[in-house]
DNA sequence: GTCTATATCCAGATAGAC
DNA sequence: GTCTATCTGGATATAGAC
């Protein structure tokens, strides 16, 4: 019988953890921190309530973990299609295509949203909300970027790029919590998002 | 030394519900349903734990009236713009103006539409959700009234208008509560929704 | 590595003094 | 009407058995 080199106790544990994450995910997407009981992330997650403490600290350490790769995965994903060999406004429509179309078929972007959300309006000390929310305005950044450039280009429409870009962001934000309230909903046509910039 | 008549009574009464009301909304908003405890409330208006339950039977019934207050407040706000002697594209524009303005001025609006996001996520029963909910679509349908008049008249972007709407609100929702997570933030320009939907 | 049992704390709600 | 004291349940986190 060959004994586990640690590199495979490695991934497992990783993969207990991405587990424990995964059960975690909707549960506090829609019942918020201080409402999400380790008792139900456990049983989501089919194992023991003490288990979960063996592979995080504390109920904060999966919660902010969710979070962090909530920003994470947003930036790449703005980043990433901004990278396209696209026009500007052709990267607002992907974009919006992307992005209503992952909340449309499935609940786990809106419960990624929706933790964000749920964050960003926890108290917590003006310090910490800066380490949590480290690199949480690249997706804004990066599309206010690609605003400005379809404006030299004739593209997009005059006018204040941050505004477009914090409504723009807005916009989805509220579509995916609301579509995690009422599931039934449908998502609107994302040209509706494109003709908002669109000269 | 004249006894208080009863109607003098229930009008402090009422008072010290609104002052409860006004003292719970806020961290209601902010931590959501679970996390505010009674004491919290309690201490934010400066009375005692124990007298909260004299005046409301309990938490969710303290949270439940608000919800209902800002469902209700939004209908009527609408339906008076909607009653107002103006175009549709202008009855849109009022309302983005009056909207953001509010949420410009002071965190009590964000509260009431963050409020009724954390009891959108809540997980209560489908009966429940439709008391709790019951006349929650008046704006939408008041809405997507003006946008179908005003696509009549050719003001209006043909198109879905209840994809519109719901992009409308959805924005809102998300603008107010980014307000409340990071005050600093500026509201962008109301003529940036009303382009949305502007032909 | 996984579970059960339990220590400790705190919240919602009530009772009863003033 | 308002407060303080208390009952009771339940949640986080830990300890220790297997």
């Amino acid at each position: 019988m060959s004994p586990r080199t640690e590199e495979q106790n490695a991934l497992l544990k990783d993969e207990r953890r991405e587990h424990i994450l995964s059960a975690a995910l909707r549960v506090f997407a829609m019942r918020g921190f201080a409402a999400t009981k380790i008792k139900d992330i456990a049983a989501k997650g089919n194992i023991s309530h003490g288990l979960v403490y063996h592979y995080f600290q504390s109920k904060e350490d999966i919660f902010f973990e969710l979070v962090s790769r909530a920003l994470h995965v947003a930036g790449e994903s703005l980043m990433y299609v901004d990278a396209m060999p696209l026009s500007p406004l052709e990267k607002v429509r992907e974009t919006a295509r992307f992005i209503l179309g992952s909340i449309e078929q499935g609940q786990e972007s809106s419960c990624y949203f929706m933790i964000v959300l749920h964050a960003s309006v926890m108290e917590i000390s003006e310090e910490e909300k800066n380490r949590v929310f480290k690199g949480g305005d690249v997706p804004a950044l990066t599309l206010s970027k690609i605003l400005a450039e379809g404006q030299k280009q004739g593209e997009i429409k005059e006018g204040d790029v941050y505004g477009m870009t914090s409504v723009f962001f807005a916009a989805i934000t509220g579509l995916a919590v609301n579509k995690l309230g009422f599931p039934g909903m449908k998502m609107p046509d994302p040209e509706i998002l494109v003709q908002m910039v669109m000269k």
